[in-house]
DNA sequence: GCCAAAAGAGTGTATATACTCATAAAAGTA
DNA sequence: TACTTTTATGAGTATATACACTCTTTTGGC
């Protein structure tokens, strides 16, 4: 059983390992629109889900909520989200994309892609198809708890 | 090519959040040790390692090289681990783990084969062998640039 | 309507991450 | 040897991550 007497394949490294690899990519991809891969998924999310509650996007970042709401603030400053409060709920801040922060996406856009494409024909596509499986399992599995 | 135009199916996404979500749980296992997941990897590392230069440990662990200086004040502050000039050349800092710092590591060590065995579990051993195996793929197609 | 419980969200604190710039020492070269 | 280049590293700054705690508002039970 080497996965459990080795520490070389705690699976938490090399998710975390893998990440920060990859991470360096794309943020040196998106750098020349100022966002970091983190903030471009966030607006990426809000373009389909503006306006929203932040626990409704850190459920569908899977990010925990104080996460959001600390990662929301450049994204503020710089006037690509505004946080208003719920009219029905006043505890709920609903998070939503402005126009400059939609522009800012989409000038991204075509950034993310050609990063997106490059990574994944350096993983292979086969073994990147297999492999988005296996870590929404792998969310999926962590979760459940 | 979904894979390019859905930024739900960015590589850097995906990956980010199956290692906060696993993150979480090795790091609530780990904790009656008072040990993070990250802290956790860097004594196993030196405790094959240990002593090694800066540089020598950045590489190992896939680590940004500034972003492991900063990992290891905590660990120094806890007196784990020690860093030393280098003898032979004086540009180097070289890092050991300390007498206590190598009892951590092996208290720690059946409370991370707790949790990697139940996360394997749950991830499934057949799908983890073939994740790891990915995950070791795509950091080397990352680093090749 | 009153009050306890639950829900939604922010803050304090600490670690994790890495780019840019600065420093110092070793190695190479004329 | 003196000068340049390369190597090893640290510091400044900014973002990313999340647990524990707190605050406010809403909801449910009576």
């Amino acid at each position: 059983m080497k996965d459990f007497s080795d520490p070389a394949a705690c699976a938490c490294f090399n998710l975390r390992k893998a990440a920060r690899a990859v991470t360096q990519h794309y943020d040196e991809a998106l750098k020349p629109c100022g966002l970091r891969t983190t903030q471009f998924s966030i607006l990426a999310v809000l373009a389909r889900l503006s306006p929203a509650p932040v626990a409704r996007l850190s459920g569908a970042l899977v990010m925990d909520r104080t996460t959001l709401t600390r990662n929301l603030k450049p994204l503020v400053g710089q006037g690509l989200v505004a946080i208003l409060p719920g009219a029905d709920d006043r505890r709920k801040r609903n998070v939503s994309l402005t126009a400059k922060g939609r522009k800012a996406f989409e000038r991204a856009l075509p950034h993310w892609q050609a990063v997106q494409k490059e990574m994944i024909g350096r993983i292979t596509p086969t073994r990147w198809q297999r492999l988005e499986k296996d870590l929404g399992h792998t969310v999926r599995a962590a979760a459940e708890s």
